[in-house]
DNA sequence: GAACGAAAGTTACCAATAGTAAGTAATCTG
DNA sequence: CAGATTACTTACTATTGGTAACTTTCGTTC
């Protein structure tokens, strides 16, 4: 009875059958929209409308309304999905040596590029602007990385003795530095992640004037 | 015979006069329309259309397309404007002493978020995407700050006997820094740029360890 | 000084697309 | 079997980016 759904595009093996038991599961839930969507925005690129979207997924418009909403939700859970890919990512990389360091910093950066790099157009999609509205869909990728490193700021900070509170400022800054550096590597730079990473690293481990001077 | 241009909404005045001598002057010039664009973002939002710059500026669509280009390139003049008048304030506010220091570079940062609170609509609608294309914009007003930026990081490296590679990497590394703690201080944020500026320089000076670290 | 042609603009249109209202089929409940 | 419910689809509206075609004016040429 149900139709295929293996993979999108199943429109057109058999009818669509509206109407179903009261308490019955939906043909297609929220996930298997998003990942339609991703399907298509990798595939078509950034500028992929919610109709393709709806298409892939082998449904109509309305639905992809019901399950995730408008554009600006579309592209806020995508953005959720991409920010957590690589949150864990980064996490992974830092495993081996939980301390901060500089080079758990470098392989940190190289990370979240190698990451962004896999999911070039959905990137794209994500910080590229909800046409209407403002660029929230840029803060939610924001925020929801810049979450878990503030408070491993924080903490490290105290650590250190120092003071906490420029944790939620330096989460947005270098979550900020490391957007703009991926599309400027992503568009223009040929060269290998790891060489951006560590310059990335370079600085924000030292700072401007660099390790000779202690200041 | 030339219609009131003095103050945008002029279409009510005077009947538009197509038809000009072969070598005569333009009605509205390209920095006319970009004049109205920015007053209507200013006024309307991030959202505003073509058609309402066109009104704005006393013209049609059409004149628009001639004068600026599409959409995209709306964005992107309007991100050279606001880039350039960042760039200048920066400059103005290190101008004092040439020489790059924290303190510098602390009034560089708040300088820049200055502009930013200034023109926040344009900020929004020039870092908002530009729909479909991708998130070009973005990079224009990047590339503008950058530029006048990598020169200044390599020499001031070369003179500290560092590595200028790190240069163009950095400028975008800290553009990008400072477009994302721009609009999570212009969103979110309720405390004076002062403030924001003081940790954000502490970062970008003396790195993630802080300065009793030299390492 | 009438015909012509180049500018400079406007009107009117097309195409794409976000979002929604109304209609329809299948199932459950009494 | 009748009505309520649910889960869709079809079909529509509205907005907007972009463009083609027409119109008006004015200098130029014969």
């Amino acid at each position: 009875m149900k139709q295929t759904v293996g993979m999108g595009k199943a429109s057109v093996t058999t009818a669509r059958r509206p109407g179903r038991p009261v308490g019955g599961q939906l043909e297609v839930g929220r996930e298997q929209v998003l990942d339609a969507a991703e399907r298509v925005i990798a595939r078509e690129g950034a500028g992929a409308s919610i109709d393709a979207v709806a298409q892939e997924a082998g449904v109509t418009k309305p639905i992809v309304y019901d399950r995730v909403g408008g554009r600006a939700d579309l592209a806020d859970a995508l953005a959720e999905r991409l920010s957590d890919r690589m949150v864990s990512a980064s996490a992974a990389a830092m495993a081996t040596e939980p301390a901060l360091t500089k080079e758990s910093l470098t392989r940190f950066i190289e990370a979240s590029l190698e990451v962004v790099g896999q999911h070039r157009n959905l990137f794209l999609y994500v910080t590229g602007g909800t046409t209407d509205q403002t660029a929230l869909g840029r803060l939610t990728l924001a925020e929801r990385s810049t979450t878990p490193m503030t408070s491993v700021l924080a903490q490290w900070r105290t650590g250190l003795g120092q003071d906490p509170d420029v944790a939620r400022a330096w989460a947005f800054g270098i979550v900020g530095m490391l957007q703009m550096v991926s599309l400027w590597w992503l568009t223009q730079d040929e060269r290998p992640a790891a060489s951006v990473a560590a310059q990335i690293s370079e600085l924000l481990w030292h700072g401007l004037p660099g390790p000779n001077t202690p200041s």
